[in-house]
DNA sequence: CTTGCTCCTCTAGTCGCTAGAGAAAGTAGG
DNA sequence: CCTACTTTCTCTAGCGACTAGAGGAGCAAG
């Protein structure tokens, strides 16, 4: 089992030297031993660990997320179902999201290629941004 | 032209009493004027700008990419030159962010799809979420 | 005139980091 | 062994964008 120091494994996972201290501090990463001179000694599993908990992060789920999420495969003969419903929800939000930028991406890109001819008060864009969520261009 | 509270104004954007005030503050909101009795008084104009704000930062756009957007609904006779970089800048933004949001939308889509029911142990969610990154999940 | 709501200001807390100070421990060259 | 450099340590403070709470004042209805 070989011994891993804090900037080695921030070097493998990416994940920053302060951070990975943050995430020990916020019980996210287990308190890992230290050596004579107090510094922290990490394994493989830390690395693991970390870099699911990096990869979470990335898309975007919170750290009460992935807090049950790493809960879920300390019991690994539960049902799916939690870790399920957590990526649904998560990926509704992402659909959503997805779509009112596309709207904006379209009026935006309007105001560009029509810039030249009009004025700012023609554009768009404000409307789109203004709009309560459904936006009204129906027709252009 | 008629005269609204700040929780009216609340109301109507979906936008909280506190986030309101702290828009003043971080001047992103007009401050408006006030009662004999110092209650902020707004109108349609400010309901609207509120309106634009709280749909930009769903969106995820940033304040000062806001306070940038909000500039050019300010001087709208000024020639679409000016914006147009603007304008040019926060579509290449937005097109990136729909790339990321989309590559992110097809990762939880699998994710979820692919939880066949099981137990923990065979999730895919959490298989996915612990691989590193260029994720083995090339068969399936 | 009292009850109950809204509003006021102010401070402090949240989340998920990130940056900096100052000190100690480890490492490589001379 | 001494020096110089790098890494790590702890601790505190800051960021953005809010959010929550205390304590007080305004206002409308009964």
């Amino acid at each position: 089992m070989l011994e891993l120091s804090i900037g080695e494994v921030s070097r493998r996972t990416k994940v920053k030297v302060p951070t990975i201290r943050f995430y020990e501090q916020i019980g996210l990463l287990p308190a890992p031993p230290r050596t004579e001179g107090n510094r922290r000694r990490y394994d493989e599993a830390d690395v693991r660990r970390l870099a699911f908990i990096r990869h979470a992060r990335e898309l975007g789920f919170e750290v009460d997320d992935i807090r049950e999420l790493l809960s879920l495969t300390a019991q690994p003969n539960r049902s799916c179902h939690e870790a399920d419903s957590i990526a649904s929800r998560h990926l509704q939000e992402v659909e959503r999201r997805i779509a009112r930028l596309d709207a904006l991406r379209v009026e935006l890109q309007r105001m560009v290629d029509e810039c030249g001819h009009g004025r700012v008060c023609d554009c768009r864009v404000i409307q789109v941004l203004a709009d309560h969520g459904q936006c009204a261009h129906h027709r252009h």
